[in-house]
DNA sequence: CACGCAGATGCGACTGAATTGCATCTGCGT
DNA sequence: ACGCAGATGCAATTCAGTCGCATCTGCGTG
């Protein structure tokens, strides 16, 4: 049932390689090898992926250390390109930023309990007049989902 | 910044463990010292707690196993009784349910940037009207904010 | 009230994600 | 080509949470 994070990623991720680098060279970072593989590897995929799942990848190709990826995960969350989703299993999972400034706004995920994908519903048109008590003053608001995914219900 | 979970706590939970005995016996579960210790402690708490708080405060009056803590904390979860916040830092915090059937509703939690704690918001009025991509069927909702709370802001 | 046992506890060892320290290497401006 | 700030690689460490197993105990039964 889990376990299986990569099954509709594509087959290599060498194809977004130089989309990678003109990326990290348009906001002026420093172009590495490591930074263009782990970025090459989040732009080929259309969920939310563990270190490890992007360690795999690169790893299939080239060697990479670990550490390097939590690094370089870091940074590109840092710098604004990815965002980070903390699951209910202690694993972080990383995804794109499709928007601008989307690491600010609020945040909607939805993970499958059948397929333990996670899945980033940001074109999701919702409307959220919340009360908080008085003087919480929220600065991010994450929506999460769980249930059955598109694919598994 | 982080570290302080039990500020609000009250000094001691032991004025409370008959409470808690009493709430386990009304459900019909087995009466142990290790569980009526771990549910005063929560009968205390205003806000979600990790199990690394819920084991220092009763290390400091009986002696108890951390494995133990965690088994008490997850059986607490399974009869109902509390919730389980996956946070942003893998630390796993609990709470008491508040309202019945709370753990299969809607949670909306409120975590401070500032004093790093985690409230629930059981008493919020949210409504929520979302359009889900075709397909996805949600189970859980989970909202989480992240900010400033009524004490540090 | 003693007995028996399912199930709870205690203890030690283990797992696995994530972090840290440090030596080495490399992208990139000069 | 050169130099160095900053990125990488590697080894060791941390820490929340889990597992296996021996022992103990709450509680129903005779």
């Amino acid at each position: 049932m889990w376990g299986h994070e990569h099954f509709r990623m594509k087959p290599s991720y060498l194809s977004r390689i130089a989309d990678a680098e003109s990326q990290i060279r348009a906001i002026g970072e420093r172009l590495t090898q490591p930074r263009a593989a782990v970025l090459a590897v989040l732009l080929v995929s259309d969920h939310a992926i563990t270190h490890q799942a992007v360690a795999s990848a690169i790893e299939a190709c080239h060697a990479i250390d670990r550490v390097t990826v939590y690094r370089v995960l870091d940074w590109l969350v840092e710098v604004g390109i990815a965002h980070r989703i903390a699951g209910d299993d202690r694993i972080r999972r990383f995804m794109l930023n499709r928007e601008l400034d989307e690491t600010r706004r609020a945040h909607a995920h939805f993970t499958c309990n059948h397929c333990g994908q996670t899945f980033c519903l940001n074109n999701m048109q919702t409307r959220l007049n919340f009360k908080l008590p008085a003087g919480f003053k929220p600065a991010e608001v994450d929506l999460k989902f769980r249930g059955a995914c598109a694919h598994c219900s």
